[in-house]
DNA sequence: TATTGTTATACTCTATAACTATA
DNA sequence: TATAGTTATAGAGTATAACAATA
């Protein structure tokens, strides 16, 4: 074998580890920020999720793959906190519109500044083109919808 | 301002929220997998932390994050289904040595296979180069320690 | 009939506090 | 005294099944 990149190798597992750690790395730290709040991940979900949307539970629960009598529970107890609030649709009797109260949006955006703020000494740790390697690399991967 | 490279600007927000839309969609593959097999994603970790460790469970509890006491509920369930197993240490009475058994290496195998069997996709929309420069990329921002 | 949302039920996950055994 | 692990307890997260209301 004169030719070593005809090689037929595996996608690169070591790379796939790198990607898993980094979930696992990032999602300590959306905990740990929720924590503070005493929000569960789904519950800063949610409040990331209805920043900038009014959804209705199925779609809601469709954004985060579970079940909706699942989120019915999660915004039982999230409205009771006075974080979300529920309304009808004007044009469907059926939803039920969910949107983030004026004490959600000002969790949201605290909750945001504080992920920013916790994640920041990581990308610092990148000269800024290499950030904009990465950006890029993350979108021509897919990881939007990975 | 004549020199834009000297404007002071905040971290690269949208690289951070790349990372955390990358973070979710890796976590829900993990799910996906997991339930494939009716391991939550802290019993895959379990399995993948034990691969190729020999842990007490106190420091099983600081590996995942989590109480002690969790670890104990965890290992009541996953030794019930005879994946994990509890033993002696030789040199402290009180430490308990938690192993995988011969399955729970079989499930390991088989989740890491199929984990990625689902990331190949992605990581394929990548060159070999790219996929270097991104590992290379985690490992500068700290990715592991994250 | 089909869809939207809620409720009842049953587990798992998780932390706190109290406990036992060993060091 | 301090540390390792377990148990009891309580609450949150989750899915399934059954239901009521609307389309």
């Amino acid at each position: 074998m004169a030719d070593d990149t005809a090689r037929v190798e595996g996608p690169d597992a070591e790379l796939m580890d790198g990607l898993v750690q980094a979930a696992f790395a990032i999602t300590s730290v959306l905990n740990r920020v929720g924590a503070r709040h005493e929000l569960s991940l789904t519950q800063l979900r949610v409040l990331g999720i209805l920043r900038d949307r009014r959804l209705g539970v199925t779609e809601l629960a469709r954004h985060l793959g579970l079940d909706k009598s699942t989120i019915s529970g999660l915004l039982d107890r999230a409205g009771k906190r006075g974080l979300v609030e529920r309304g009808a649709d004007p044009g469907d009797g059926r939803v039920v519109r969910v949107t983030l109260s004026e004490q959600g949006h000002h969790l949201a955006e605290s909750i945001r500044v504080e992920v920013a703020d916790l994640l920041a000494p990581f990308v610092d740790n990148l000269t800024r083109s290499e950030q904009g390697r990465m950006r890029a690399l993350l979108a021509r991967m897919g990881a939007g919808v990975l």
